[in-house]
DNA sequence: TTGACATAAAATGTATACATTTTATATTAG
DNA sequence: CTAATATAAAATGTATACATTTTATGTCAA
């Protein structure tokens, strides 16, 4: 049942794992044949996918899988850098210990599982500061964080120092979280913001080399 | 043709005139006999306006269309704050005066027509803010402040103090232009805040009005 | 009366069929 | 040979029909 949940995730992965090849046009036709369902389930995939940033419009027909640039990877870190920092910031006054408490159960689980794949590890690696982010009670504010975590996301895959990466950042998180609990807010948020830059620093880095290699 | 557009805008207006009120379920079926289209029309529209705000989400079946509070205006302006400044400083240095020249031409055309409804004055709106963020070469931060915008204008349709505002508003957008045309950019980031900051304050302070009446 | 359960009604998800638009191909006039 | 145009192929938009899920209704036992 529910067989457009289960194409919207197929289909994502399958964009991640270059399955489908970026610049590549996939046609609502050539996917129905494929994944073997109707034209509507296809379009319901295909517009949500586009809507995170998965697919982009291509035309009047198809939509294009998008290529990867270190310009675009610098946009979406300075959007995060612009806007988590201040969901942080909103969020303190009323974070609560269970809220930490999630937050450290979820960091411990991300430690312990040492073999996830690299869409697994960012999508928890998103669920962890949300928690952090969730008591700002600012739901568009939220939106708008997820969106730019899932187009992040796609880069992820792509990113094979990840793994190098993980120790460094799963101590930040855990600093972060001993900082909050004894309500030393502002460092946290320093942290916070030095965190996030690191991480797109590193990527943004990568992706140069990559282009000139 | 293209009925899926039509439906778009029709459904569109029809929230922002109060046709369906606040609160209450709109079901596809419902919205397929009223206005005479096939059901996936209807899903599609429907699709379109949640993942602009029009509408939200409403357990399995149906959407909701959302009521107005003080706190969500005041989030929006404060996204606006956070993520407009930005884009302006990061358009000037590639600015054209054509680019420039055509918002004058807009802001003369919103300022000479004087009969608009308040959903026409709020997209022209926008649009002026687009021409001078046109060339910050971000295609993320212009699609968030379009999703933003497309939120804030729905709250235009309510407040009828725009009119007395658009004066102010012409003059500060006018100024805006003179700085940029002079290359003073530090002053027109700071104009463009204050801009956004005070737009923001009259319509959270006039909706606390509301609400208290 | 209340609450659980069976049943009916209604709503959405999905597939297929048809209409329209777009795109590619081939043909012909210049 | 080029360019414009007519035509065929393919893709998307839209409507209808069917399947599944959800929600409301009503009955019956405790």
């Amino acid at each position: 049942m529910l067989k457009k949940q289960q194409l919207y995730h197929q289909l994502k992965q399958d964009i991640q794992l270059q399955h489908w090849a970026a610049g590549q046009v996939l046609t609502q036709q050539q996917l129905a044949r494929h994944y073997a369902v109707s034209r509507i389930v296809v379009r319901d995939a295909q517009h949500a996918l586009m809507n995170e940033g998965w697919l982009v419009a291509h035309g009047k027909a198809g939509m294009q899988v998008p290529g990867f640039s270190a310009a675009e990877a610098e946009e979406l870190c300075m959007l995060r850098l612009q806007l988590e920092p201040l969901a942080l910031q909103h969020a303190v006054t009323n974070m609560s210990f269970s809220q930490l408490g999630q937050a450290e159960d979820l960091l411990a689980y991300i430690t312990a599982s040492n073999s996830l794949a690299p869409y697994q590890r960012g999508e928890l690696n998103w669920q962890f500061h949300r928690i952090l982010y969730q008591s700002c009670a600012k739901p568009h504010l939220l939106r708008l964080l997820a969106q730019l975590h899932q187009q992040v996301a796609r880069y992820l895959g792509y990113q094979e120092q990840v793994q190098a990466y993980a120790d460094t950042s799963a101590a930040e998180h855990a600093e972060l979280l001993s900082l909050l609990r004894h309500g030393n807010s502002g460092l946290a948020v320093a942290l916070l913001t030095r965190h996030i830059a690191e991480a797109g620093a590193l990527l943004v880095q990568w992706l140069h080399k990559q282009q000139s290699a």
